[in-house]
DNA sequence: ATGATATCGTTCGGAGCCTAATGAAATCAA
DNA sequence: TTGATTTCATTAGGCTCCGAACGATATCAT
């Protein structure tokens, strides 16, 4: 009888299977596998964010994404807005204009710079992210409930590590 | 003197600054932690495939994504390329059309049930495949280059964990 | 001062991406 | 056999998302 590992993270038949085309071209398998599962980590993830979480609030995402980025860290300049939201200047412009319809953000000109401008969450956006941010991380907790703290930790670290490789 | 850790996987300043805004909600850190880096990984890696690697060849992501699993898998239906490629299948109409017009996949009618379709990769597709993937593998090994072998594993192997999670 | 350059945000065109509605083909029921 | 149901892919409509081009503002050089 086979016995399956106490969280079951055995390879998958798709692995398998990229295993097999790729074996006579001489590729580093670890790398293959390690980069594949952050992706389909990510997708599912978000899948199911947006699906149980936010569609019910009319919010994406990407959408989401920026408004916690505004309730961490308050009112910023646009392109850092951009920068620690991961999306382009442009993606951000429609982005906030949907926002703006929804009463979640305020445009507010720079006082100095005639260039510049300044996104700014309201105060429905701080009364939706107290409300909404702990469902998502009751989400966060559920995901990643087959993992020890420690494990939650040593998977935290590793993937610092490649953000560092990428940034540096 | 603070020394920096071998591999720089310190605690970066959007992270305290997250820890500092939700702190007094009584969430739990380790999952947002491990969640939030899972998003910064993927979004980091595939803005960089695309930038240095897929642009050049008029690919996105996910035409890429659609055409390893053809590679990989050879011919298959339109529902188990979709779901295969995490994509929907309105979402495989629009991309299928996409590689059609580069000429990089073939619409087949299915032999007994006219309402299914099969895509089938093209010689010139093996032929792209075998040049862009293992560049795609030496931009693998370049962003976990800073994990040891045994790092990747783990990686891995809780990765695998989440997925499990979610799929179970 | 003023022309060239750099730096902002926005717009534009096009692809990706979803759900819901639609259309085509197969199957089932009576 | 034929009408209803099921099961496919596609279309329609609406965001998301990007890079490139664009206008507006600021700065720099002379």
């Amino acid at each position: 009888m086979v016995t399956d590992s106490p969280h079951n993270s055995s390879i998958t038949i798709a692995e398998k299977a990229a295993h097999k085309r790729v074996r006579a071209l001489g590729v580093d398998l670890g790398a293959m596998d390690a980069v594949a599962n952050i992706f389909r980590a990510a997708n599912s993830i978000r899948n199911k964010a947006e699906r149980d979480l936010l569609a019910q609030h009319g919010l994406s995402f990407t959408g989401f994404t920026v408004l916690w980025v505004l309730w961490v860290w308050g009112p910023r300049e646009s392109h850092q807005l951009a920068e620690e939201s991961s999306v382009s200047k442009s993606t951000l412009t429609g982005i906030v204009k949907t926002l703006h319809t929804l009463k979640l953000v305020e445009r507010k000109s720079h006082p100095s710079d005639g260039r510049r401008l300044i996104i700014a969450p309201t105060q429905k956006t701080l009364h939706l992210m107290e409300e909404l941010f702990p469902k998502f991380n009751e989400l966060e907790k559920e995901v990643t409930k087959g993992l020890t703290k420690k494990e939650k930790s040593g998977l935290i670290k590793k993937l610092r590590t490649i953000l560092h490789t990428l940034e540096g």
